[in-house]
DNA sequence: CTGAAAGCGCTTACAG
DNA sequence: CTGAAAGCGCTTACAG
């Protein structure tokens, strides 16, 4: 049997208020019965029902992370990111991974509100208006990640991916590059991917190219989604370009790949910039260049406004832009700093 | 304000016993009351609270799971198999990274507890008598992953760790490399290590090779950990070998690209065995030769059992042996299926 | 400084 | 089929 509150009031020869005041650090405790309840407590291997008290006090010190997939390192370090934060603060967090799947998100987000996290973090490449109806009308905080709420309700850590893409494709086009394809996401209808061709085309216009919709593939955006896009290219032979902007390194390293197998080399023959610096983008060969984001602080940062929301310390809205950076190494001929 | 079970009893004019059971899907509920009920739900979105249920039924469909750190892609798949094995059955996940530290256990498990988990999975490389007492005390069910508790109180689910160590030193000590070193934890105090040595020690004493602790090196398990040791044994010219073993993917990685460095290649100069085979494994060059773990299945069917035990379906401990792959690639010269 | 008591939002045996 | 009431394990205003 579990103990309880009222057993190591009994040993103690006190109440359970009491018992209550000294498990939480009340400072109006007379010092022996602090020391007596301590030693009940120690006693009875007293561990106190977070539950019972989450619904007294109306507080569970628990966040939920609705994030499309774990498995992505982008995410990965977004979670261990806001992890850090929450053991700093005593939080915890609800893992939930949600696939880019709208039902999923539903579901997700219902389960979170219904076990009363205080806050939710809610990260994906796209933020739909119902979702966004729902996440701002939701009884808990909610703070955004990766994505803007346009309407300015709700709070949002993330990088300006239009400037981003520009930046990354003005060098790529100072290179010498002026025959690109794009392998973009699955579907485009994605604030992310869409921003990012926002900044591609800025950077074209300026530069005097003409940007066509055709440059644009939609393919999984994994290793071999890349991998099987660039193979299909090369097969087809249709094509003709000097450089592939792709929307994740993984889809690069694929790319990378596919490009190799055929027998060519990267960036002799073909250039391939990536975008997020994964982990690995600088282990690989060649390095891949690429946009870095600061996944672990968008992750951190985002966590600690949702907290502070929390325990109301801040309830001002804001989307917050985090500073990104051009990496250049190997993977793009002829690009310089 | 957030709407409570009482206020959609009085809007369907029901009692909130009704009302429970309508949400409870309880049958014994006449269909029109039902319908009412339905109706006042929606109407007044109604969203039950979780916190408040759990502390009645003493269950909260809620697990934690400890593992060293999320970063680490073996141990993001477990939590990806975990995490989906949760959404069949209506749990959620509680993440905890403890960085191999000792106190982040001790800590991460007592809030767990509190927390009223009702299971929890600690994964691990190690585990020490005392977190394997205090799990064994805890109130609530454990089921370890890639550990095992040699006492047979707790169940757990991991591969066998000698006899795939044993089955890749033996195919690459046939492939003639005599003289190899290792690349192992930083500290080999535990299990995981202990007994991968096992397997390589009786590989090394059935081919009639001597096994020199020297040749055990102590290193970061990270891409940069074997990088820098790598690095570190080239300039100082001082160690022959034709192999080295790395512990994780990671390191062999790092020492491959440290090998590359000194203008050397593997596997033509060096060759490099893996372990654990992560993603990325098949698509570096040269493919990391390795042991593939089924680590999503690993944290699938740990979750399964414990979700078991959860709903007492399970009550029997066991220590699941899961099939490991040897995974012959191109970074071990000579090596044959 | 300490305790009795109400109440957090549910579920469920019990009675009808 | 439905409702009144007790109780899950805490916290905290209130009284002393």
């Amino acid at each position: 049997m579990k103990v309880k509150i009222v057993d190591v009031a009994k040993e103690a020869n006190v109440s359970v208020a009491t018992v209550s005041r000294v498990v939480n650090n009340i400072p109006l405790v007379n010092e022996e019965t602090r020391e007596r309840v301590l030693k009940a407590i120690k006693k009875t291997g007293y561990k106190p029902n977070a539950i019972a008290r989450s619904l007294k006090i109306q507080k569970t010190n628990t966040l939920g992370i609705m994030i499309p997939d774990i498995l992505d390192p982008f995410y990965t370090w977004i979670v261990r990111g806001a992890e850090d934060v929450c053991g700093i603060y005593n939080y915890n967090i609800i893992l939930s991974d949600t696939d880019f799947n709208p039902e999923k998100e539903k579901k997700s987000l219902d389960v979170l509100v219904e076990k009363q996290c205080d806050g939710i973090i809610y990260v994906g490449k796209n933020l739909t208006d119902e979702m966004r109806d729902r996440l701002t009308s939701a009884s808990c905080e909610v703070v955004l990640g990766c994505v803007p709420d346009v309407t300015g309700k709700l709070s949002g850590v993330l990088i300006d991916n239009t400037s981003a893409a520009y930046d990354l494709a003005v060098k790529v086009i100072d290179a010498g590059h002026r025959n690109n394809i794009i392998f973009s996401d699955e579907n485009d209808n994605g604030y992310i991917a869409e921003k990012r061709l926002e900044g591609i085309q800025k950077a074209y216009k300026e530069k005097g190219l003409e940007f066509n919709p055709d440059q644009i593939y939609h393919c999984l955006s994994s290793i071999s989604g890349g991998y099987n896009q660039m193979k299909d290219i090369l097969e087809k032979g249709e094509v003709s370009f000097s450089n592939v902007f792709c929307f994740n390194d993984q889809m690069a390293l694929g790319a990378i790949r596919a490009i190799e197998e055929k027998g060519y080399s990267v960036p002799r023959d073909y250039s391939v910039a990536g975008f997020n610096d994964f982990w690995i983008s600088e282990w690989v060969t060649p390095k891949i260049t690429t946009i870095s984001q600061p996944m672990y602080d968008i992750g951190a940062v985002a966590t600690r406004m949702l907290i502070k929301m929390c325990e109301k310390e801040e309830t001002e809205m804001k989307t917050l832009y985090v500073p990104y950076e051009v990496k250049v190494r190997d993977s793009v001929k002829g690009i310089s700093e």
